[in-house]
DNA sequence: AATAGATGTGGGATCGTTCCCATACCATGG
DNA sequence: CCATGGTATGGGAACGATCCCACATCTATT
């Protein structure tokens, strides 16, 4: 049963507003009167309709999170799951509860449905089309964007710092003597496969590396699958070209890749050094455990929540762009 | 700005009854009056506040989903991620929106929390204390547990045929001549694990294996540290015992240990097959890719949903237990 | 003794919807 | 010509909380 709370304050023989200041805890009530209404809310174990406070509040501590993406899997994408659960542990600690939603067709309908449950805040995660975001813009909802790519100065996101990234793998690869390197890129529509690329570029070409010597080939997509179709159609390029390197601007498409080496017998890192982006599980875990530009995506999480929280608390936001810092994980390809 | 049924009324011209009318598409309202309203509610981009809705019709159309783990990670679990996934998106096509929350502490706070906001329906996920589902029972709110154990008949619960899984594995392996076997299981008190172990070894029985020739490790956990170091300390007795077959109750300890058996240059399958259970993401990405026993989670979360759904609508649910086949995926490593 | 301020209480408006009900108009048919 | 029923409309109660306000005590200060 669920009980409201004038039955319970007609429990407690008192009016309901009494009994409202008693469990909202703001208000006088004099210690007889509290001690009664805390025995009958513990006694039917009353839970205050959060709806109905919603309502007057104007208020629902439900932030909305809204993951876009166009294929499977979402959640279970191994970067962004990380950072859902991140998200997760930061806004229960901030009082919040979290809305879930994923969008495989980038509309704005998802962003409308979060809209009309009127969450106090919203997180758009991933690549989504710049209508969505002027969509939002357009209410008065505090909102950022975490790993997406926007040309808008308005908008407030989060990113991983990857052209610093990809410039460090480079230094790191250029310090252990590899002077050819072979690149699998992901789609350089999306903002982090593409800074993440010519942080690399840059940073070899800083180091005085001939563009000669690096080849790049782009992939459509990020995954798995691609990395290891992609590595098959230019085995033969890879290794005849004289390259050491294979570096990859996400995990995925390193293992991908480094699935196909493997089963032609190339020796890693012995004949092939394999570096990948992104520090998901399962780098480490492969044999041999992937050297990786760490994305710290559960900072990353926590600061987002932070963040939203300040902007729902209309407080100052200090930089429109933040920046996580990379770093270089050394395990056993390279 | 955000604006409430009365504004839109008044700019068109009509009462709120006749606005709402419209809106809501049920009650009868003039071709005209429709029109204006309509025009009114485009115009300002007006959408209907699902709080207030909720309240009147003692409804939220949100579906509470909580997982229950006393570690990281969760939602990046490979195979609870692919779970929400699923569920999601089934929540979406019947018009829920989805309340994510993860409880470390295994206690009833977090499904409280949910009871106060009033959620239409609770999913409750993974291994979970018997008090929460008692207390979850005291309120007639729909719920239903998945992939948890339950010794309670009233439970209604989705589980994957974890010992029809096991029985297959043994089946499997024994037909490709293996006599010998090593399992590495994981906690007992997990009902899948358990279940998967006692489906193959009695599948092994039936076979007429000897119990001498099949050899259990238990680990505390179920991650790939742990099959990583179990493998590494029982190395001697797996290669000197004469065991040609590694199976583990899931994918992680599977992965974990073969890092281990291709470090130290045991030849998979040649020299020893190794197989797991789930079919997550990367068993079939690894160097050799896993055989498994694969578990259906989109089908699982997309049950879950529709069987939730049955319950909100106070419709007749069939059984309380609902088992999804498992089914064996030959990949390279067997 | 009068006044002020702290403490305590309950009534009623409010939040933004839906829905019930009263009312009104119009066409149809006996 | 009047009853009937479909169409159309708006007023007001209801959902379950909070909170403002009026009012009543009680204590302390002048």
């Amino acid at each position: 049963m669920t009980y409201n709370i004038k039955e319970i304050a007609s429990l407690a023989g008192v009016s309901k507003s009494t009994a409202s200041r008693v469990i909202s805890g703001n208000g006088y009530a004099s210690p007889e009167a509290r001690a009664r209404v805390l025995e009958v809310v513990e006694q039917l174990q009353y839970k205050p309709n959060a709806v109905a406070r919603a309502m007057v509040a104007k208020r629902t501590n439900n932030i909305g999170v809204i993951v876009f993406r166009e294929r499977q899997p979402i959640v279970s994408h191994p970067l962004y799951g990380k950072l859902i659960d991140a998200i997760l542990e930061a806004a229960e600690g901030l009082g919040y509860s979290v809305l879930l939603k994923t969008d495989r067709e980038m509309s704005v309908r998802s962003a409308d449905h979060m809209l009309e449950r009127r969450v106090d805040g919203l997180i758009l995660i991933s690549r989504l089309r710049k209508n969505v975001v002027d969509h939002v813009k357009k209410y008065n909802l505090p909102y950022l964007m975490v790993n997406g790519s926007t040309d808008d100065p308005d908008v407030i996101h989060l990113v991983s710092n990857d052209e610093e990234g990809g410039a460090k793998a480079a230094a790191y690869l250029h310090g252990l003597g590899h002077r050819r390197f072979f690149v699998i890129a992901g789609p350089q529509e999306h903002r982090s496969h593409h800074h993440r690329l010519e942080g690399f570029r840059q940073g070899l070409m800083r180091l005085g590396v001939q563009a000669s010597d690096l080849s790049v080939v782009l992939s459509p997509e990020s995954n798995l699958e691609l990395g290891a179709r992609l590595m098959a159609e230019h085995f033969e390029a890879f290794i005849g070209g004289g390259y050491t390197v294979l570096f990859t601007t996400n995990d995925m498409l390193a293992l991908g890749a480094m699935k196909v080496l493997l089963q032609r017998s190339v020796r890693i890192p012995g004949q092939a050094a394999v570096m990948g982006f992104d520090d998901i599980d399962f780098a480490a875990a492969y044999s041999p455990a992937l050297t990786t530009v760490k994305v710290d995506t559960n900072r990353m999480g926590h600061d987002a929540v932070a963040l939203l929280d300040r902007l729902i608390h209309q407080e100052e936001v200090l930089s429109k762009k933040n920046e996580s810092a990379s770093e270089i994980l050394i395990r056993e390809s390279t």
